[in-house]
DNA sequence: TTGCATGTTGACCGACCGGTCATCTACTTG
DNA sequence: CAAGTAGATGACCGGTCGGTCAACATGCAA
């Protein structure tokens, strides 16, 4: 690993860390470089601003995210209704370990920065939705197998997808304010239950 | 209207703007004042902090919001399944408007705020969670009252109705992202089909 | 008329914000 | 060895943050 992909790589998870357990505004740069260990005009030699480093760990974020708890619940060896009770219960132990950890639910990093920011960067919400835009997508491609599999009747599956990843934004952000991460298991199940029936 | 009323109204309805088509962190107190015509000092006269202020202003939003658009959408003389459709209505025209307006879809303040101090201030946390509370009672009595008349199987209402006001922030949430609140005519009507069974 | 409460004014405070920059170090390449 | 370059350093910038305060205006009650 070379300084300079080390340096880049702890500003990155620093701010990922704080951004996520707190927000966009609360976090300066200044702390991000105390945290990371790394001065101010190093900071500024990686990142030519704040919102490049949000735009930065939004990636950063979305990759690790679909290589990892995202891949594993959607894990195509699974039949693919029980691939969502899996992730429902993949997001509660996520949720858990911090409220352990931190004595407070973090929530979802990107809807956090979406409700945070959409009205005031254009760019940074572009870039969430386009995020989301690929969680949908799994969940689509998830339900059209199910259907296929004859395991679901025929629905609007697009429109059924993002239905539950509203439904599972929104658990998040309820449990969050609860800071009650249960509150993922009691409801979580019922996104099962959503459904938008195809148009004719 | 004495002028102490006045100019307090003043402070929390310029407040109350700012914050909900922005974010807490975003708004100065010197901006509020500059919008509300009043000095500093005179803001400091009526509130204590800028966290007495949020509080105050989250109060104020509760009020309007139940004898406003809720007290509307759950009117008692709607059969109660279509209060559930009368509300997404009305928070669809709402957003509509906030996007004409300016361009940008606001959200619910509520959600926003949740989502950007609940891992920094528990007293706002908490007050948060008492509103989404009352919200999720207003939705548990209504069905409560379909299943007394036949309209809906008995359920439980509790946890169905805690998943409708998570669905409906979601939405919300997803469509704010979007920067689309058509998103919440087509997601929205789903919220009649969620649906938690009670564990006996 | 005096005294007090309520409300208003705007200068002022230290701290911190995001961001800049000249300078220095260390490593690579010819 | 010389030159060039990627990276590190930390002092510094103007501006804004939330919040304070002493002085002053106004209206009412004794």
């Amino acid at each position: 690993m070379t300084p300079e992909t080390d340096t880049r790589t702890r500003i990155l998870a620093t701010a990922r860390e704080m951004f996520h357990s707190r927000s966009y505004a609360d976090v300066g740069i200044q702390e991000i470089c105390v945290g990371a260990k790394v001065q101010k005009g190093s900071f500024y030699h990686f990142f030519p601003s704040k919102h490049d480093l949000a735009m930065a760990v939004i990636d950063d974020m979305a990759d690790d995210w679909a290589h990892g708890f995202v891949a594993e619940a959607f894990d195509q060896n699974l039949p693919p209704v029980e691939r969502l009770d899996y992730m429902i219960d993949a997001a509660y132990y996520w949720q858990k370990a911090t409220v352990d950890a931190e004595g407070r639910m973090r929530g979802c990093l990107f809807g956090n920065l979406a409700l945070e920011m959409s009205t005031r960067d254009e760019v940074m919400r572009a870039k969430l939705n386009a995020v989301f835009n690929k969680a949908k997508d799994r969940f689509r491609a998830t339900l059209d197998e199910a259907v296929q599999a004859g395991a679901l009747a025929a629905m609007d599956s697009e429109h059924t997808a993002t239905a539950m990843l509203a439904y599972l934004e929104g658990i998040i952000l309820l449990a969050k304010t609860r800071n009650e991460p249960e509150l993922i298991l009691v409801l979580g199940p019922a996104i099962k239950t959503l459904r938008i029936e195809l148009t004719n």
